[in-house]
DNA sequence: AGCGTTCTTGGTCGATTGACCAACGCCCAT
DNA sequence: ATGGGCGTTGGTCAATCGACCAAGAACGCT
């Protein structure tokens, strides 16, 4: 991708994250971008056209990190927790593409709604698959409803981009671990757990300093 | 509460819902209240101040039918439950004050920020009470953090606001009872949790009928 | 009925917005 | 060295924004 067309990109998704689509104009994305506004229009016809190349751009990432991190292991139960930490990683310290897909989607132009929910909807069933996998492993309580448990652990992690505080002292890996024991008690049987869950457990409810990564 | 100012509050809730408050204007507002413009102005002498107005109103509004709703019963649990359901039907079906709260937050005017942060610290703290009251039951794992605890919850509870739909076949209520089972299995001691813990579970991911409320 | 207050009307104001463009500079291929 | 085209410049444009107000209508009180 042209340089120039990502230097775009990276200011739009702070701006956007700061204040929203709409609070932004193209005149401060353009300058946060080094160039006049004029440039700009040369590589994005419209406002709609930048948040669009965005978020498409954010869906691309978040499989692109999470289909990484997963790779390393074959254990579906791992894979998850792999993959909750590479979707937080990218939303808190990535550049800002998948907290405005995620965070901004009101402002999207109905014409183009569509093709940016087909986008997301894949990353949506790809997470659905490898929930499917977990629950295959017939280690998990007979959770019939996929979407439901994607929906729940999704908007937790989701939601971290609210209030989570780098300064805080915990890593978002050590929240994703976190949560992902919350949902491991929850949703597996009680005789099928990691081994390590426990202790993965206790470790991170007692020492909130930061340990790791 | 003048019944004008509430026309104002509910057609500014339902404009800032749907399209967000910096791509709503003053007129639309007025328009959607039944008034001209320069009446609003009469109300509101700025369109912030009527999103400070909009907001003051959730926590409000969120922090009287969460007390109402736990208010019949003494357990700490069930009073997780009950309050689970009540602030998720609020920003499922009532009005949409709740919602802008938490997913406005950006728009607010640095000056006002302080302000509202300090009442949605007062509903927060509400909730990490209920929370502590269960955990000192002696009922539940060895949680430290509570906070995190609750923003893991009201988290997946909160995301729900960006996915649900009425015509799904499930209501507010089913969907908080069956995040209040993922968090019961998750959260309590094996042999502390509630004894229709597992049949509430099993009837809800069964049966995805509308049953109840 | 008469008066003072509250509230609404319908429009104006300057500022800012997104979209757009004619002209120009720069750099690479020849 | 020079011609051609990619990319940038700096500004214009109509449209729309939030804020504001003078005038009058509607209301409650005596």
């Amino acid at each position: 991708m042209d340089p120039a067309d990502e230097r775009i990109l990276l200011a739009a998704g702070r701006l956007f994250r700061e204040k929203g689509f709409a609070a932004t104009t193209v005149r401060e994305i353009a300058q946060a971008a080094g160039m006049l506004p004029g440039s700009l229009h040369y590589r994005y016809a419209s406002k709609d056209d930048v948040l669009v190349a965005l978020m498409e751009r954010g869906v691309k990432r978040a499989i692109a990190a999470v289909t990484e991190a997963i790779a390393v292991t074959r254990d579906p139960i791992e894979r998850l927790r792999l993959g909750l930490r590479a979707h937080l990683e990218l939303l808190c310290r990535g550049d800002d593409s998948l907290y405005v897909l995620l965070y901004d989607f009101r402002s999207l132009p109905p014409a183009a709604k569509e093709g940016v929910e087909k986008s997301r909807g894949r990353y949506e069933a790809f997470w659905d698959g490898m929930l499917y996998e977990a629950w295959g492993t017939g280690r998990s309580r007979s959770v019939l409803d996929v979407e439901l448990v994607r929906q729940f652990g999704m908007g937790a992690i989701n939601w971290v981009a609210t209030w989570y505080r780098p300064e805080s002292g915990r890593t978002p890996a050590q929240v994703a671990d976190a949560f992902w024991t919350y949902l491991a008690f929850g949703l597996m049987r009680e005789d099928a757990r990691p081994a390590d869950l426990d202790s993965i457990f206790t470790a991170l409810m007692t020492s909130p300093s930061p340990e790791e990564d």
